[in-house]
DNA sequence: GGAATTTGACCCAG
DNA sequence: CTGGGTCAAATTCC
């Protein structure tokens, strides 16, 4: 029954990698200004078709990371399981000290897994977090965020780490640490989730596990979507860093969605707005090698 | 007042 | 000894 699912849900992500591929190549079309009619660049097309290739990816991490059990091996990269020893919790010796005492008293953990992921923005993976650290990292230009799952308390061993990467400051590397056994308890919105058809598959987890804008700061986020981790986003890591953003980033850039209103002023935003777009042009442009094995498919 | 975040201190592994 | 991971008191927010 898993493997049905995974296997379509890789079929689905698939899919969209070639749609934002096809994208891809059209933008190049209208960039190089080879377009139908061999006129000069069509701005708002080429913002279309940006904003769909941002899409495509969008949908195929989610789809992808919405089931990190798949066979990691056709991966392309982006996640990274690795079996580490098991290890006994920190908690076990320091039950019985005073609180005084037991403040820094715990084992360093070494997780049984650990799971890598880059994205533009923090990826979502439909659990609430608690944030319970951050620390400057030597020679790192950007903090790393530690998180907890907020059932921590029930057991859920779950952790991640956050922190942009220094290269390249769009990006955000995410590390996994353990995993849930929280399952049953979080995310009622993912069946809740009113949005669209047409783009559901976007936006299932729309509140959990990064800095997720406040209610006021962001109208289109019902309230019961932002219980826990609405503060998040007054901390360094930019309001769109959330998992709303990272779902709608191709809205962030290119301005005609309603929902940026909320948006324009993130830094992260700022930062898309630098990014020349031909540079997507060719770094699309280079997929074409990647690609090319998917193409039968269609 | 409860819950979440911040932040300096603490501890461990290398 | 140092860097990184975690703790927990203080602070902030709702």
């Amino acid at each position: 029954m898993d493997n049905l699912g995974v296997s379509t849900s890789r079929m689905k992500a698939i899919e969209e990698l070639l749609r934002g591929h096809d994208c891809a190549k059209q933008l190049r079309s209208v960039i190089n200004g080879s377009g139908e009619n061999g006129s000069s660049a069509n701005p708002l097309l080429a913002k279309k078709l940006v904003k769909e290739v941002l899409m495509s990816f969008t949908k195929s991490l989610l789809l992808l990371n919405n089931n990190p059990t798949s066979e990691s091996h056709d991966d392309s990269g982006v996640q990274v399981w690795d079996s580490l020893k098991h290890e006994d919790s920190q908690e076990s010796n320091c039950k019985n000290s005073t609180v005084k005492a037991r403040r820094g008293c715990y084992k360093r953990s070494r997780m049984e897994q650990l799971r890598e992921e880059e994205s533009e923005a923090p990826i979502d993976d439909g659990h609430q977090w608690r944030k319970y650290g951050q620390k400057e990292i030597l020679n790192a230009k950007f903090p790393r965020n530690y998180y907890r799952c907020t059932h921590r308390d029930q057991g859920c061993p779950a952790k991640k780490q956050v922190q942009r990467v220094q290269e390249d400051p769009i990006l955000y590397k995410t590390i996994y640490h353990g995993d849930h056994t929280c399952k049953s308890l979080e995310n009622p919105q993912i069946i809740l989730d009113p949005v669209s058809p047409s783009s559901s598959s976007m936006f299932l987890s729309f509140n959990s596990s990064f800095p997720t804008p406040s209610e006021q700061e962001c109208p289109f986020l019902s309230s019961s979507f932002t219980s826990s981790v609405k503060r998040e986003c007054k901390e360094e890591v930019p309001p769109s860093t959330s998992s709303n953003d990272y779902l709608i980033s191709s809205d962030l850039t290119f301005d005609d969605s309603p929902r940026h209103v909320t948006l324009s002023s993130s830094t992260l935003d700022s930062e898309y707005k630098g990014v020349d777009i031909s540079d997507v042009l060719y770094d699309s442009a280079q997929l074409d090698d990647v690609f090319e094995p998917f193409l039968e498919f269609r």
